[in-house]
DNA sequence: ATCTTTCTAAGTCAGCTGTATTGGATCGCC
DNA sequence: GGCGATCCAATACAGCTGACTTAGAAAGAT
């Protein structure tokens, strides 16, 4: 049984691509034979690989969603051995800003999906249940924060979580709309992480990246 | 020469049935049939009224602007003679969220805007212009707490303004998602203005309304 | 060498899209 | 009455879309 070609590199090759596209024209202007072209591929080839368009789309999601996730938790892993929630809290948030040309067409990307999620029951779903894993893992770092002084024990790590990841969301959007630059964006980030972590010194310069 | 129909308020009929469609399935997915169809009218009669859907849609859009900004200054001036900053901005923030089905329908053709705003350059400067106004608004209340004492003189309104703009499109996303519901989006807010306004003694029942 | 499976290319099809065109109502006014 | 503008309806058209079909090329296995 001849396997010449690696199927599943090939499906992801095939699925960047799509966000290549959908990052300029957003989802919807997407169509299969620009897709195949971007790829350098026949429209036959494409259907070879994804039967449907909507299976070629559920597969670039879940590539894209699995990019993303790589990224932030190889950049927390390249902290210090023993991080300060702090950091890690402003790492994570850094990364899912958008803020260079990489993490920005992974915003569009997702703000794509989050469009289509709203009018799609299974998409809507699966979003309904990634959120809270992140707002966990966030209320965790806020809490460690509590627990070390460095939060004001009044703050409620929950809702703050859930406010930090509001917030990361509106701040993409005026990103994204060229309201603000990339620059500001942080500063908005590190302003509302001073206010959190009021308690706490100010940040060693080898911890704290320059904003 | 008889003019037997009221023109602008037939578009604004128009406009509102493509809104109608567009928080359904998003603006990519509504068609002039699909319009003419929810307005009741004939594909023909459209076009005497719309010579092109980016007509329509754009009209569309400023319609759909003028009824939010409207509805926010309606609420605002319902309030009492000499409202305080506080509950200016709590108002406001509330009419900005997707609480009720009618506000829902309003953020939902925003987002469809704002999709479209991301790759579209006319938009997109459209946008730039309208969201400092805003923010400059938000500041101001901001300030206006500080000089009442009510905020920390150490938070920075202008940092504020743009964070509680930013934290209200997030928390839509998720409102609209299904992740959280409109009482606890409410009471995040809530939560945050507290924060903000630390210094101020809670508000009277007569004017906060029960969150 | 030939068979079998994988891969690729090209063409076709029905359906939908926005727009243009055409014809005919309906009304105020000379 | 009929003139002319406004309003409306129906159809036609070219372009694109996703899906399907057909046919052929490539390569390991026998």
């Amino acid at each position: 049984m001849p396997k010449r070609v690696d199927h599943e590199a090939r499906r992801r090759q095939i699925a960047s691509a799509v966000w290549r596209l959908a990052s300029t024209r957003g989802l919807d202007g997407v169509g299969l034979r620009d897709v195949a072209a971007e790829a350098g591929i026949s429209l036959g080839q494409l259907q070879h690989y994804f039967s449907s368009k909507n299976e070629l789309f559920t597969f670039a999601l879940k590539h894209m969603e699995q990019l993303a996730t790589n990224r932030i938790t190889e950049r927390v892993q390249a902290l210090s051995a023993t991080p300060s929630p702090r950091l890690v809290l402003r790492e994570c948030l850094a990364e899912m800003l958008a803020l260079d040309d990489n993490s920005r067409t992974g915003v569009l990307a997702q703000i794509a999906y989050f469009v289509r999620a709203i009018h799609d029951e299974q998409l809507r779903g699966y979003a309904q249940q990634g959120t809270p894993e992140l707002r966990r893992f966030f209320a965790g770092l806020l809490r460690e924060g509590v627990a070390r002084g460095e939060v004001p024990a009044d703050r409620d790590p929950d809702s703050e979580a859930m406010l930090l990841i509001g917030l990361i969301d509106g701040l993409n959007s005026y990103l994204l709309l060229g309201v603000h630059t990339a620059e500001q964006a942080l500063r908005l980030v590190d302003y509302h992480l001073a206010n959190l972590f009021s308690r706490a010194p100010r940040p060693r310069p080898a911890e704290e990246p320059a904003g």
